[in-house]
RNA sequence: AGCGAGGUAGGGUAGUAUGGAGUGCCCGCCGGGCUCAUAACCCGGAGAUCGGUGGUUCAAAUCCACUCCUCGCUACCA
């Protein structure tokens, strides 16, 4: 039986993820998983925090704190957010971990042996007071082209200019402030793309047709036209593995190594089963990105698996998303500030916004976040049309105890067909991981509900029980709002949870009983009858502006 | 500059891979209906030479070429 690992890009900790991280990779991720669970697959998710890197060591040393340290409490941060927004991981873990660490040398050495790694030589700055080499942006200076006098040594901010650490005007140390530095010759150790580029050709043009999304295709194609090159693997840092390698040990492996590689640290620190889903070739993996990432996920990342001979399994399907691009708000991450999900939390309950998001994922161009967008979204598809049909039935019902009847009739069999088929829909779509098309197929559903209750007019007979017509509107109706609440559990799982609540016998979620509807007589708790959603009130609407 | 994405009714979008009547969705507009429901819901209607030009084809929003706009990235950010 097929057993799945989905995987979401780790998200780089140096903040708190805003609405573009998080739509980009660990949403949708999280919501086909959670389609997984419904279908009862044999499935994990994977995902965790990147904590390597230059930009964790750089804040660590201007709060004069261990990088580790740091690295782990922003670690914990994201994971307590990501939980918020009911990310239901399998393991959330990190990357510089033990599990981590062991996983590393092994591919490394094994990379070694099948002599797939090279040396590289770079001239690199190095800085004579702190006696380290410093990364580009470790290096400030004057911009030669604006004259700004805190342009970094990979570009300059004031005038947007990628800049080389050679052309900086007065450059110092961001380390010691000091300027006593000098450029030196450093060697580092090389993926050796070119020698494997074959067989990672053969991988992509395996696998293609797996529903990897469109841009992921062209975007890898294009690398490979081009020709591949080496990828350096270690680098002059402080804070990351140190690499097992004779003339190499003050150095760190890169962070994008062992960030792919902790796909399977992290599988490891959850458990000894690692190895069952990791290694065997009856799995499927399947990684969800933004598009930025596609590189190292279809061309390094498969390079680094193939060339280990290590047995791992290779990606599947690779699904990458476009850029939501923010109008009027800021989306920030490194700055903390604008719509971060911290912020997000604070403003609306989480399945607002998976829903909203869901709507709106990149899948494929960039797409428009705006406040307008939101409250269209929120109010009209969310509130309107699903949470107002799931609350108008509940209501008739109050006062009607619905029983199954024999067989169904015209509109009311003509209704459970075109459900049914929009079932069949969802779950193809789902299949072809098109995650916003499944959410329209309920959204359908919805549409199609309220369109039913206006055409049977139910309120026509009374609220006295009795009738065969009413109890058999009630009984549909019912039936449609509980295979709607199951098919809402990916995108909002807590709506979910709080709908099917209602129905007394409800069972855990899942497609099998959505295709089923309710076998039995209706038995609801009127108590707990009341609208799952609102629009939103002026308040909320007026902190959202209020982040611009 | 390099790389990438987009230009479809008043606004916003889907459709483009595998060409087949301008098909769909949301908002807005016009007209009607309903009162179970959250000023919610339903039905009908108006509104588009699918950015432009040229080409391939029996047939183009969809394929090809050129062109004009818009936007994003080029930070180890998705």
């Amino acid at each position: 039986m097929a057993r799945y690992i989905i995987t979401s890009a780790l998200p780089y900790v140096e903040g708190v993820p805003h609405l573009g991280n998080f739509v980009g990779s660990v949403l949708p991720a999280d919501i086909f998983y959670k389609f997984m669970l419904l279908k009862r697959e044999d499935a994990i998710f994977i995902c965790g925090s990147d904590q390597h890197g230059t930009p964790i060591e750089l804040q660590a040393l201007k709060k004069g704190v261990e990088p580790s340290e740091l690295a782990d409490k922003l670690h914990h941060e994201v994971k307590e957010v990501l939980e918020k927004f009911e990310c239901t991981f399998t393991m959330y873990g990190n990357t510089n971990s033990k599990e981590n660490e062991l996983t590393v040398d092994e591919i490394f050495e094994a990379l070694i042996k099948n002599k797939y790694i090279i040396e590289t030589q770079s001239e690199l700055a190095y800085c004579n007071t702190d006696q380290r080499f410093i990364s580009d942006r470790f290096i400030e200076g004057t911009c030669p082209y604006c004259g700004y006098d805190q342009a970094r040594g990979d570009q300059c901010d004031h005038c947007g200019h990628l800049l080389t650490p050679k052309e900086l005007i007065k450059p110092h140390c961001v380390i010691c402030n000091g300027t006593n530095i000098v450029f030196k010759e450093t060697r580092n150790l090389a993926l050796d793309l070119a020698a494997l580029q074959g067989k990672i050709e053969a991988f992509i043009n395996g696998n293609k047709d797996n529903n990897w999304s469109k841009i992921a295709v062209t975007h890898s194609l294009g690398y490979i036209k081009r020709g591949l090159e080496p990828r350096e693997i270690t680098r002059d840092l402080k804070f990351g593995f140190k690499v097992p390698y004779k003339g190499f040990e003050d150095k760190v492996f890169y962070v994008w190594f062992d960030a792919v590689i902790g796909y399977i640290g992290i599988t490891r620190s959850w458990s000894d089963a690692w190895e069952r889903y990791w290694k065997d070739s009856e799995t499927i993996l399947i990684q969800f990105m933004g598009k930025d990432n596609i590189e190292f996920h279809t061309l390094m990342w498969p390079g680094i698996l193939i060339g280990s001979g290590l047995g791992f399994v290779l990606p599947h399907t690779i699904i990458a998303y476009e850029y939501l691009l923010s109008k009027g708000i800021k989306f920030s991450k490194s700055r903390g500030i604008g719509l971060n999900l911290e912020s997000a939390i604070e403003i609306a309950h989480p399945d607002y916004w998976r829903f909203a998001l869901a709507m709106l994922l990149p899948e494929t161009s960039d797409t428009d976040f705006s406040v307008e967008r939101l409250i269209e979204i929120i109010d009209n598809d969310m509130n309107n049309n699903i949470g107002n049909f799931a609350h108008r039935v509940l209501s008739l019902a109050k006062s009607i105890e619905a029983k199954r009847p024999e067989a169904l009739t015209g509109a009311s069999a003509d209704l459970v067909k075109k459900v049914n088929s929009l079932i069949s829909a969802y779950e193809e779509h789902f299949e072809k991981v098109q995650i916003r098309e499944a959410l329209h197929d309920v959204l359908e559903i919805a549409a199609l509900g309220n369109s039913y209750i206006s055409a049977t007019e139910p309120w026509k007979y009374g609220n006295a029980n009795g009738s065969k017509e009413l109890n058999e509107i009630v009984y549909t109706a019912l039936d449609v709002v509980y295979r709607m609440a199951m098919l809402l559990y990916p995108f909002v799982p807590a709506s979910s949870a709080r709908l099917l609540e209602v129905f007394e016998y409800a069972d855990e979620p899942s497609l099998a009983r959505a295709k089923e509807g309710i076998v039995e007589s209706v038995h609801i708790n009127k108590e707990l009858v009341k609208p799952i959603f609102s629009k939103l009130s002026e308040e909320q609407i007026r902190k959202l502006y209020s982040l611009k």
